[in-house]
DNA sequence: AGCACGCCGACT
DNA sequence: GTCGGCGTGCTC
């Protein structure tokens, strides 16, 4: 009798590789070993270890082991089969990358078994949703912290520090601190874990409290593997191992409202915190080169002139058209998302379905005759405020777009000024009620960005703003859309009516949370074309009952075509079986394809 | 994914 | 005659 591993590894190869297990050393499932692979040595995850009684000459023995204990246990490695399958993703790729990097260290015991008695998830929205969460995990046996990125990760650190020691599990602390806290977490001689996604799957004992903070951050499904939302990660882990799962979130998204409605979660709606005054100023009518409304400057003046600071939401470039005289952005009449406006081929196209169409002569709306792409970018409105307030301190901040030392000092610069300009993100830099004023230049090219997901990420962001705004300050929102039901939301702080509204669209359209996309990308590999990779693909999505394929249409640059797919609940069994072979990476030479469900960004 | 092998075009 | 393009298939 022979011991043999079957090691997965960070590849897209489904088939586990088997190794010979050398007498002297004992491997179990969910240890990482480090074992000769295409020639070189490469870190794998051991699946399973079997005894063979005639072993393949030709296999090769582990070279290493990696982790002391296994770093997954059986209900962890089930778990990740799942996030593997839901996402159509390599089984190794998966697991690699939701352990922590491997460290030096040495451990002692393995981890914790299964199974206990689901809780329903709670969403915790509402003013003093933090303070609640603190409160739960002050009377949880062991609690484990998700964010969506690091900073935040420090500040809940910090945070659950007067409770307990706090294992902390992402890349702010070195390597070696992860390892450790990952087996002070099996080992239960810490009870509170710090992460962002890298810690979804860090050990917990059953009955323990997995919470997930700001549930809607976008950071929450960053691309690459696990091409899957923190959120359902939790869930499900939640589901399998009887976990607690709470969530917190301003303004929770589309698809966890609905499960709160549906009562496979609840909403624990804690007090309205105090509001500031909210005003919507229509822009028309303001002169061209101007980029702020009387309102707006109005509520600058004052709040400058008070020693308080100001936030100027701008968004990124966009290309839609909307009107002059109503405000309607034009949208395509299947789909109901904003066409994307290509001024150099004056035309409409649909990201979604495909259609492109020259521009119409007059507003569908109002037959009015001024429609016109957006356009306040950054500059520009920087240049108007400093004509507009010449004494002021001002900054522009796209944390965004830039990172590194660049990114450092615009930060730096940002802290000091009295007037912040920036993108969502700089709103990160002002804690609640920390301003003075909020103003949104241009929402309508958020509104009108063509992506169903537009109006949640608008309002999203307008009740982020109106939160970090002082009750005596105020928002102001320079739109022409005073009606949408976003601005209505935030303007009477209630939730309702948005998601009411909301919910109906996704319905009547077939958008998530009632049917589910992905999209399936093709790079051409090498100078020549997919050499008709993307025609297989559509031909072979073409036949299957249970999706709906739009037409292939090309991305901007050289990123090649992707087509949409849209399916039911079951829509990575769905997609992998109709796609068959194809997923396997092997035969399609002249084109990378890229499987991605449930997208949030769409770009990219 | 990496990597080696292998078969066709322009060069010291 | 070789160097090197990237199309093809394999890695225990």
């Amino acid at each position: 009798m022979t011991s043999v591993a079957d090691v997965v590894f960070d590849a897209p190869v489904d088939q586990p590789f088997t190794y010979r297990v050398p007498p002297e050393v004992t491997v179990r499932p969910g240890q990482r070993v480090a074992a000769p692979l295409g020639g070189a040595e490469r870190v794998g995850l051991v699946l399973a270890v079997r005894d063979e009684a005639a072993p393949s000459a030709r296999l090769r023995p582990i070279s290493r082991i990696v982790d002391a204990t296994p770093l997954l246990g059986s209900s962890a490695l089930e778990l990740v089969r799942w996030i593997a399958a839901q996402s159509l993703t390599s089984l190794g790729s998966t697991a690699l990358s939701l352990l922590p990097p491997p460290a030096d260290v040495a451990g002692e015991k393995p981890p914790p078994g299964v199974v206990g008695s689901p809780h329903s998830p709670l969403v915790l929205s509402g003013s003093g949703r933090e303070r609640r969460l603190l409160e739960l995990i002050g009377g949880a046996g062991a609690a484990l912290v998700v964010t969506a990125d690091i900073e935040s990760a420090g500040r809940w650190a910090q945070r659950l520090e007067k409770l307990d020691p706090v294992a902390r599990l992402d890349s702010a602390v070195g390597d070696a601190e992860r390892a450790a806290s990952w087996e002070a977490l099996a080992a239960g001689h810490m009870r509170l874990g710090v992460g962002t996604r890298s810690a979804l799957l860090a050990p917990l004992p059953s009955g323990a409290l997995a919470a997930l903070v700001d549930e809607h951050e976008p950071g929450h499904k960053p691309p690459g593997p696990p091409r899957l939302h923190s959120r359902d990660v939790l869930l499900e882990r939640g589901a399998r191992e009887g976990l607690r799962v709470v969530q917190t979130s301003a303004t929770p998204s589309v698809e966890m409202w609905a499960r709160c409605q549906s009562k496979a979660a609840t909403l624990g709606s804690l007090a309205r915190g105090r509001w500031p005054a909210i005003t919507i100023a229509d822009p028309r009518g303001i002169a061209r080169r101007e980029a702020l409304t009387p309102p707006l400057a109005r509520a600058m003046r004052e709040a400058l002139g008070a020693g308080r600071r100001v936030f100027l939401g701008v968004s990124r470039q966009s290309s839609a058209l909307g009107c002059d005289e109503c405000g309607a952005i034009v949208r395509c009449e299947r789909c109901g998302i904003a066409f994307a406006w290509s001024a150099a081929r004056r035309s409409l196209t649909c990201w979604l379905c495909g259609v492109s169409r020259p521009p119409m002569e007059t507003c569908p709306e109002c037959a009015g005759r001024r429609l016109a792409a957006f356009g306040w970018g950054i500059e520009r409105v920087e240049q108007s405020v400093r004509r507009r307030f010449p004494s002021a301190r001002v900054a522009r901040y796209e944390p965004d777009a830039r990172r590194g030392r660049r990114g450092d000092e615009q930060r730096a610069a940002a802290v000091a000024a009295d007037v912040v300009i920036g993108t969502r993100g700089a709103l990160r830099l002002f804690g609640p009620a920390a301003l003075g004023v909020a103003g949104f230049v241009s929402p309508d090219q958020l509104l009108g960005v063509p992506d169903f997901r537009a109006a949640e990420r608008a309002f999203a962001l307008f009740w982020s703003a109106a939160e970090r705004v002082h009750p005596d300050g105020d928002v102001v929102i320079q739109s022409r859309n005073a009606a949408h039901y976003a601005l209505e939301a935030v303007t009477r702080q209630d939730l309702d009516i948005f998601y009411g509204p909301e919910l109906k669209f996704r319905a009547e359209l077939g958008y998530p949370p009632f049917r589910r996309l992905a999209f399936i990308t093709v790079r051409p590999r090498g100078s020549a074309g997919d050499g008709g990779l993307t025609d297989k693909i559509a031909a072979a999505l073409a036949g299957s009952a249970g999706l709906v394929a739009y037409p292939a249409m090309a991305l901007p640059g050289r990123q090649g075509r992707r087509i949409v797919v849209k399916g039911g609940a079951d829509l990575p069994a769905t997609l992998a079986a109709a796609l068959g072979d194809l997923l396997g990476v092997r035969r399609l030479r002249p084109g990378i394809m890229d499987v991605e469900v449930d997208p949030v960004e769409w770009q990219s």
